[in-house]
This record gives structure tokens, sequence and C-alpha cells, in this order.
DNA sequence: AATACTGTTATGTCCATACATAATAGAGTC
DNA sequence: GACTCTATTATGTATGGACATAACAGTATT
């Protein structure tokens, strides 16, 4: 019957919610509590461990742990993978390069990715289409440092995103959403009216050793970024 | 001299990104990675739960332990409270209710909130300011079981937001954003073209027993959602 | 009063062990 | 072959004990 962890990080947080230990409050020591709830301290080492991650409170060592004033919640984004995204929904996946072609790398690009000299690049402008509608149109910055081999596949199976993700390492990376009109040579891909809004997506990719990619998504209209707590 | 567990993970995750284990792999089981580490199994197995955690690893129980071939990487992001979002950049926050009546709840409002019948709410309307150039308009309804007390304050203190940080206890809730043109009645608020791009933030929040509120947040134009992995 | 040292304390982590649980693989049955 | 039952196995978790470490508080020193 010997109680959970989980049921230990339920009970902490009940008592929060319940506003028995309040905002600022230091709540029992992990010894007593653990005394108290008839486990080891082990299991509540856990339980707070699991809560303080998710924001609801604040340990420090000596100084104890206390209840989060405003309890900063995170929301979880599963990063989107535009393949994934579409066939999620039941719906057809597809994909067209627009254009493609090998330059180094512009000034903006460089400057997103913290590199500096003559960076050997391709550039790819791709359409998504989810069952025969466009579902996002990409232009991407490429550095072959960090994808060798990428300017040498045909992209006609995997799309540039996939053939990242299946041949790129990656660490870590910045997204960044806005809002924008669409521009004119855009809007014919998108098959939506220039000007309108739509969610843009600025993206840079770091790999262990190299910067990989840059790249700005336009979604096409209605687009929906969704985020549960 | 003994390994940490941070140095498991550290010493997994490069083997992941060297390809030494690659996407699909069965990776060794705890114990034997253990024993040629030289450590308890306790601490790989706190290192690859990390791993699994941070999108690096599938774990199933009898099944092993592989390597995701996308690396499902979730990005967090901290929800936004609008004052801190402001201050955080040194700017000066302020806000103004524009409007407040009490109604019951709209049907629009009662299917985001999984409501039916006729439930008390209030409506609020309220302009943030960072530094005196408005920052976000939003639309908002509160549920009064929801947040007790919230329609007999005077919110000259405390904005809508705050208030509802503080008092109403909340234990779930969903965020989307999008984007959209400003309406008329809005962009005279946020002193920009009606008809402009700005992302908007529709989110609804839960508490323990009840929903407590919905709204919609227009953000100036420019606004930028960031998010790092 | 300012500084340096020294306990004390609560959390952080490791270990060895034990048992629980989910999922697979294989044996046996129809 | 399709099904059921039964090991087997890798991960999940609980325990008690131990020591590490950060940070605070009080004491001693200058």
């Amino acid at each position: 019957m010997a109680l959970g962890w989980q049921d230990v990080r339920d009970e902490a947080l009940r008592r929060i919610q319940a506003r028995e230990w309040t905002p600022g409050d230091l709540i029992p020591n992990e010894a007593d509590l653990a005394d108290e709830l008839g486990c080891a301290r082990g299991t509540v080492n856990r339980a707070l461990r699991d809560l303080a991650e998710a924001g609801w409170l604040d340990r420090r060592r000596k100084a104890g742990t206390r209840v989060r004033q405003a309890p900063e919640r995170r929301a979880q984004l599963a990063i989107p993978l535009i393949r994934q995204d579409i066939e999620a929904r039941g719906q057809q996946f597809a994909f067209s390069v627009t254009d493609r072609q090998s330059a180094p790398l512009p000034a903006r690009e460089r400057a997103l990715l913290n590199l500096s000299g003559e960076i050997p690049a391709q550039r790819v402008r791709t359409l998504y289409l989810a069952d025969g509608q466009p579902y996002a149109f990409e232009d991407r910055w490429v550095c072959l440092a960090g994808a060798p081999g990428f300017d040498r596949d045909p992209l006609d199976r995997l799309s540039p995103n996939d053939w990242l993700v299946q041949f790129a390492a990656f660490s870590r990376g910045t997204l960044d959403y806005s809002a924008a009109a669409v521009p004119a040579d855009v809007a014919g891909h998108l098959d939506c009216a220039a000007g309108e809004p739509v969610m843009v997506l600025d993206r840079c990719t770091f790999g262990p050793q190299h910067p990989v990619t840059t790249v700005r998504v336009y979604h096409a209209p209605g687009h929906r970024l969704r985020l549960e707590i």
C-alpha cells in the first residue's frame, strides 16, 4: 500500500491549491513530511522536485521549500515537425521544392547563426501541402558544414525538414513566432491574398559543432499554435 | 571520483549526438551501463529518465531504451504574465480598464470553458502599457464561481491578470496563438491601423473545481513569442 | 562595524537492495 | 494458425543509510 511519489505530489499539490500552504509559505521539510505521510525521504524528495520543476515550488538548500508567489507555470510545446503535424490530423502530406541555389550565407542569416566570414550554404524554398492544400511555405538556408551532404540530396523523397531531422545532429535552437502580412511572392504559393495576416516562425538550429540551418516559415492563414498546461 | 547522474546523462547524450547510438538503436540496459560506467543503477536510471523527458530517448518496460528517430524535442514556454514580461524588459508597467460589465457568460465563452446554463460572469477589457506605449489589449470573461470576489475588486491596484494570478487557484489551461487582423475597435486602443497583422492569444484557465476565465489578448504589432530549446 | 570562521540545517545525490509492473517471448492448447 | 497461459526481462519505484553541498546564523577576530 506504501505511498508512491505521485501520491505525495498529489497531496502536496492539493495543499497548495487548497491554500493550506499559501504562496510564500515555507512548507515542512522533507524529513518531517516523510514522517507525517509515512514514507521515505527519497519519495518526498522526488515528489517535491517534480512540483518544483512544474513551477509550483521554489527549493533552496538550507533555506527550505516554499510555495511560489505566482506559480511560474511552463507550457510545453512539441517542436513542430511539419510532416508529423499534417499526418497527425489525418491529412496527406506532400511538399514541393520551388527553388534551390548554392551561395554563401547572406549577412542577415550569418547574424542569426552567429557566424562571420564566407560560409558555404544552400538556400531552399519549399511549399508544404496538406491534402493538396497549401499548409506552409518555408524559406531555408542550410550551412553545409553543419549538414554535410545536404546539397547532394535531390530532396525528392525527403523534405528539407525531414532530411535535416534524419541526418543532421542538432542540440539546441531558437523558435520565434510572430504575426506578419504575407509578402506578395509567398501569397501566390499559399494561395491567399497578399497582405493577409499569418503566423511566421523564424527558427535557428545549432548542432553540437556547427550551426545547421535557419528558416522562416510562413504558415497558411488560420494556423493556430496550441499549448496545454 | 564518483560519477554523478549528470555525468552519465552527458556521456549518453554524447553517444547519441556522436551517433555511437543511432536512432532506432536499442541501447545497453541500465544494469550493464551502470557496470560499465562504474555507478549504481539508480544513477543511470536518473540520467536516462532525464534524457527521455527531454525527448532524446524512448523507454519502455521490458522493451528497453532506444534512441528516438526524430528526437521529439519540446520547447518550454514560460507562461506569459504580461506585467512580468514588461518589467523583465526594464519597462514601466501600467494598465487601464476600459470597460467592465456583469452579465451571464455568452455562448462562445461557455463553449470554450465547457459550461452550459446560465453562468454569472463579468467581462473586463483592459489595455496594458509598457513605458506608456500600448503593449496588449485583452478582452476577458471571468466566471465568478471560479474567482469569488473578482467583481467586488475595483481593479485599481492589481490588473485583472495579476488579480487572478494572486487570488484564483488554477490547475490547468490552454493557450492558443494565432495571427489576425486587428479589429477596428481594438486598433484604436493599440494605436495602430485597423487590419494590421498581430499575434492573438486565446486562453482558457480552469481551477481545480471551476473554470475560471477565458481571454483573448491582442498583442501590439511586432510582438514576438520566443522559445528556446 | 566589518570581516572571517564555524557550526547547523535542508536539500541534493549516491548506493545497495528489494519488489512492482509492463511487455515481450515462448510454451502449451484448441 | 489463433488463442491462452506463463516465464522472463528491463524499467519503475520504495527504502534506509550515507555523505556532499549550499546557505544561513551566530561567533570570534580585526
